[in-house]
DNA sequence: TATTCCTTGTGATAAATTTCACAAATCCTG
DNA sequence: CAGGATTTGTGAAATTTATCACAAGGAATA
């Protein structure tokens, strides 16, 4: 609502916010408090309260907050209420896990083109949809009107597939190589680090002496 | 080395660092300054120099640092020079994914058990492993003193599971359920938030009418 | 209705993190 | 070897983020 500039980490945990809640909803709660929502997410209650008012003032005092209403609102903030059309670039492992996997679907976000450049793997279908080559990556996210790409293929090749994307004229980019993507301003790249978390676990048993 | 608290941030930071540094180095150079790895890793400079002091001085003044040497420093801090035998609970699409992810073995992440409990796929055998029942997670564990554990598996089952790896004397967790796991103080978790990233992207997107 | 109990929203304070800026160290050139 | 050019490591300052603490609003009870 408001056009401060709101933390990045408090979008995050708007994230978890919604999750907490959609938890006491489906346990037949009508209200919560910022006290109960920071207990579960392992958090000091003051900063549910912020981050809250960042969007709104949704509580009530001597009450809190109301289940339902807050979680709605937090998925029509987070744009969570509307489909989403997506492309996916790169069809190996882990592709293919994200191609099955329901959280995308529940969220909106609906694979509607794959890509990969491996001769091998283009024409043949996966869940439906006929893999594409890369190269024509721009012209068809243009065609369908794609907003949203999700890249699951090696470094080498993630900046050129991200050129094609941002040439297609894409919104959004959630990237899960490791590498910083250049792209315009007018383009929001999400890193999904899925090594740095991997090796920052190791950093913390190898400090503590247990591997 | 030092026993000072050192910022989560720096050691998730520590990560990207040597992932360019492995850039410079396969290009042949033998050297770099603090500004051209703030650059490649969007930072500041003071802020890279700040991040390495925290593990050593390993810079000389007026030349910089030793590509290769910092590279071998940094995988040393971060323990990544030791195979690690991990468990992998849930054979799902995700589960498979990262089975055949090569990431996980290069930096010495050995997958050699894995775990579902899906009477279906018991017993299968995937990437030359047999799949074991959930059940027999911690006598498995401990029996091939593993010390990490990845989990794929839906939120409902993930404590359960969590419970099960802590018992059999777990080190840390890699948990891809979206939940905040309760374990004791002496086990690491690390947690990897796919929904909240791909939400966050959501919101950003959202927040600028391109949805 | 009065009173007590909670809980919000928020200004003030504290803590953590990042950036600035510069002395000291080293390299490089002539 | 002198002098200029770099670049480190690091206190100090700035910025960001989190926590405290409390007035004010509303619910619940009697």
């Amino acid at each position: 609502m408001e056009n401060y500039k709101i933390p990045k980490k408090s979008v995050e945990r708007l994230s978890i916010y919604k999750r907490i809640l959609k938890g006491i909803m489906d346990a037949g709660f009508t209200t919560v408090s910022s006290r109960e929502l920071a207990e579960r997410a392992g958090l000091n209650s003051a900063q549910v309260r912020k981050d809250l008012v960042y969007f709104g003032q949704f509580g009530t005092p001597g009450m809190g907050y109301h289940v339902s209403i807050l979680h709605r609102t937090i998925t029509k903030i987070m744009g969570l209420h509307k489909k989403i059309p997506v492309a996916l670039i790169g069809v190996g492992n882990l592709g293919q896990a994200l191609l099955s996997y329901q959280g995308f679907k529940e969220r909106g976000f609906i694979i509607e083109s794959i890509f990969d450049n491996d001769r091998e793997k283009v024409g043949k279908i996966k869940n439906g949809l006929k893999i594409m080559d890369e190269r024509n990556i721009s012209i068809e996210i243009k065609k369908k009107n794609i907003r949203v790409g999700i890249i699951t293929i090696p470094s080498s090749a993630a900046q050129s597939a991200a050129n094609k994307l941002i040439k297609g004229g894409i919104k959004g980019i959630l990237n899960f190589a490791p590498i910083e993507l250049k792209v315009p301003s007018r383009t929001t790249v999400v890193n999904v680090a899925l090594c740095e978390k991997l090796e920052m676990l190791s950093y913390y048993l190898s400090k503590r002496k247990l591997l």
